[in-house]
RNA sequence: GCCGUCGUAGCUCAGUCGGUAGAGCGUCCGCCUGUUAAGCGGAAGGUCAACGGUUCGAGCCCGUUCGACGGCGCCA
């Protein structure tokens, strides 16, 4: 048995090769029929003619349609009309599992697909997408275990959100109720006591009504935290880390970023130091370029693709001011109004994939900023606990896998950079 | 939460001024030994999202509800 990616290597040319598969497209013209067959690994023209085969083997491949699964023995032959310049020459059809119509034809709507999402991804450009984000993960994977980073376990049930504007879901948690985590922050910064370097990729939550092309309610969050790291150490890991992801998936998936549109050579050229811009700084730019903002308001959608709209590296745009961020950031010296943090934005309007920053290690700043905005002061205990034990200065940021997978394979909308995407409007399948 | 668009055959859509429900693809049957979303001939396939209203008559006009999609806000 070969792949497909063996077969169309051609290194078995003239010799007998047997393929097993799905029908990706089927064709008759008579006494000769042309199947392509899709596996993991490619798609390859297979002919299936008349007196080649046996009789119910010929009616076999006649009568199995899309996505039928099959195998297939023949021999392999070059020839110029077949996509990809070669093609198997059947000597044996059979069909393993029959399809009954395949509900996804040429014509699709965005409802219809992801009503049929199950089917859909096995579509090439889900596919794609798949492969990617596997190699991205590896070349995360690699590069914090080369840095001495340990991968630690957060809880996904919480008791306490870690950032208090969002919004929670809610579960019975026998006889009281518990929340799924949307961040596994406060986690690791209990464990930089012990580990000093920790990451972590977990699923996270959020029960906002949003309704965006960058939005999940359920995404993947890649979030690391290191002691004796400050903020302008935490974007040098940034940089690092997201370049040695891009590596990866340049290496391992150049093909599958090309099938996407995506040019692999453009994001080869990104490298270390990224742009680094003050949120003073873009405002003062975004007043020039037109835009109605002023010193204190947030960068929506429409600032964040006006800062990056033109540019082939991601930005830090570091030191926003205290109103427009959670209560455990660290207060910048050099501006009190602002906190050590910086906000990562994907070049091409693509927008924040990461957002990190300096912690706060005064617990008496922290208990006035969470008294200031009425939270329960007993929710937070354990965390301020992390203070009176040996603090350390330390930093950390949470990444956006999905957001980071949208950009990086030139996605329209933040669904497709996840097989089964959780939305406001959908949980099935 | 706010703004907008849409809902007609299995799928993608058209449907004019309110007057007998249409096409392409898919499916089924027939023809075809080099197709590339193959081609040719034929057939089957409809609660026009739901409910209510106007009208002699509603897919079309009005109202309500439901669903989906697009955009904004919030965030990674």
């Amino acid at each position: 048995m070969q792949s497909v990616k063996q077969v169309l290597s051609g290194e078995m040319l003239g010799k007998p090769v047997a393929v097993r598969g799905w029908v990706y497209r089927i064709r008759s013209s008579g006494s000769i029929i042309f199947a392509i067959i899709r596996d993991s690994t490619g798609i390859v023209q297979v002919t299936v003619k008349k007196g080649a085969v046996p009789e119910p083997d010929f009616e076999a491949a006649a009568s199995s349609g899309i996505e039928s699964s099959v195998t297939v023995e023949g021999t392999l032959a070059e020839d110029k009309r077949a996509p990809g310049g070669y093609e198997v020459r059947a000597t044996g059809f059979t069909v393993v599992g029959p399809s009954e119509p395949f509900p996804i034809t040429e014509y699709q709507s965005t409802e219809l697909l992801l009503d049929q999402r199950h089917l859909w991804i096995r579509s090439r450009e889900q596919t794609a997408v798949m492969k990617i984000k596997d190699s991205l993960l590896r070349g995360a994977r690699n590069w914090f275990h080369e840095n001495d980073y340990v991968e630690v376990t957060p809880p996904i049930i919480t008791g306490v959100s870690a950032e208090d504007s969002t919004t929670l879901f809610q579960l019975k948690y026998f006889d009281r109720f518990a929340y799924l985590s949307q961040s596994a922050q406060f986690y690791l910064e209990s464990l930089i006591y012990s580990c000093e370097r920790v990451w972590a990729l977990t699923p996270s939550f959020r029960a906002e009504k949003s309704r965006t092309p960058r939005h999940l309610t359920e995404f993947w969050h890649l979030e690391m935290e290191a002691a004796w790291v400050d903020n302008e150490g935490n974007m040098k890991v940034q940089e690092e880390l997201l370049s040695a992801m891009l590596s990866s998936a340049t290496d391992e998936c150049a093909a599958e970023l090309r099938h996407l549109g995506r040019n692999p050579a453009m994001l080869s050229k990104i490298s270390p130091p990224f742009e680094r811009m003050s949120y003073s700084e873009a405002m003062d730019e975004l007043q020039k370029k037109g835009c109605d903002v002023s010193w204190g308001s947030d960068l929506g959608a429409v600032e964040e693709r006006e800062l990056t709209k033109d540019k082939e590296q991601p930005v830090f745009v570091v030191n926003y001011p205290k109103e427009l961020k959670p209560f455990y950031m660290k207060e910048n010296p050099d501006d009190a109004r602002t906190y050590k943090n910086s906000d990562l934005l994907a070049p091409e309007g693509y927008g924040e994939i990461i957002g990190g920053s300096e912690r706060e290690t005064d617990n008496a700043l922290l208990i006035e900023r969470l008294r200031d905005v009425g939270e329960n002061m007993e929710n937070y205990q354990w965390y301020l606990d992390l203070r009176k034990y040996g603090s350390v200065p330390h930093s950390g940021f949470g990444l956006g896998l999905e957001r980071t997978v949208t950009w990086i394979c030139k996605l329209e909308h933040i669904r497709d950079a996840i097989p089964f995407p959780r939305t406001i409007a959908r949980v099935y399948p």
